[in-house]
DNA sequence: TACCTTTTTGCATAAAAATTCATCAATTCC
DNA sequence: GGAATTGATGAATTTTTATGCAAAAAGGTA
């Protein structure tokens, strides 16, 4: 009707703030706010403001809202990926260049490190080498620093952008 | 299958080069490049790479990976820089490829250079590994060849400016 | 090799999203 | 005013996507 404004901005703070995974919550999500629309209704405006579903690191959809050219923003999960299983002990620092991760170590913590991450056998990681207190990570052709990262937090801190 | 990580790619590249908008449409063009799967697995690989479908301007759904990151294609795409050289030392040869400079030596040598290339903390250099006559050397991103190469006539024999 | 475990996949189906069609309200134009 | 136009919406339906489950394939391991 004549809401619609009001009812799209109501939308976007929603998605921003909750994590909402299909039209159909959402809608129950508005009635709460005396908005009553259908499913139909919510397709039409997602598809108007552009917003899209994608999956979180745990498994589930959430919609999000492109940051207007830089979708990058969007990726910014609300999931804390972290689950720490082992040394943090030995860990020096983290770099990327290229397709490659050189992380250091303190001497002799290098090849325990390169193991595990070979042992994660993730489908991001091509291949592990360690000397003495460095680790070289190539990383298959694609994959891009920020899903690196996702990953390498498993294994050392890695300071991300770590929403609520 | 063996081939799973091969189709994640294509189907990073098909969607990076094409407009698709279903999974069923995916579904046909990866017939074309003889790969067959159904609707189920390219719902699940999506899922994955964080594929998602977004409303384009012209009114129709299309899938994106939101994420901005080429650079590392055009840096596994730069061809081999290769320059063979005399011997010193230990020194055989280096060769550059991409952000990595290969340095062989003779064997045993390796660890002994890896080490001097390490102490000397450039801020050229991201890490090093060394084997038994080979050495790794990572270089950060946006550093030269030529660059690398000054600073390596430091250890190796390296004249000057020789392009290929 | 034989056995056990993990991963990947298809099938069938459930779940979710997009769209067609009809209606209604507000607006515009004689 | 009244017909025509426009935009928004819901109900129903189609289309698309996600998933439970079982089976096949791929990897170990003894």
């Amino acid at each position: 009707m004549k809401n619609k404004r009001n009812r799209l901005q109501l939308i976007v703070n929603l998605i921003k703030n909750n994590n909402i995974s299909s039209q159909n919550e959402l809608a129950v999500l508005l009635r709460k706010y005396g908005v009553d629309v259908t499913q139909a209704t919510l397709s039409r405006d997602l598809k108007a403001l552009k917003v899209t579903k994608i999956a979180s690191d745990r498994g589930n959809y959430t919609y999000i809202i492109p940051d207007n050219n830089n979708l990058q923003d969007s990726m910014l999960e609300r999931g804390l990926n972290s689950v720490s299983l082992n040394q943090q002990v030995g860990f020096v620092s983290i770099d990327f260049s290229g397709n490659i991760a050189v992380i250091k170590t303190r001497n002799g913590y290098a090849t325990g490190l390169a193991y595990d991450i070979d042992m994660s056998k993730s489908p991001l990681i091509m291949g592990s080498i360690a000397g003495a207190d460095t680790v070289f990570v190539v990383l298959h052709e694609g994959v891009t620093v920020e899903e690196a990262k996702q990953f390498f937090a498993r294994f050392v801190p890695i300071d991300e952008p770590t929403p609520l």
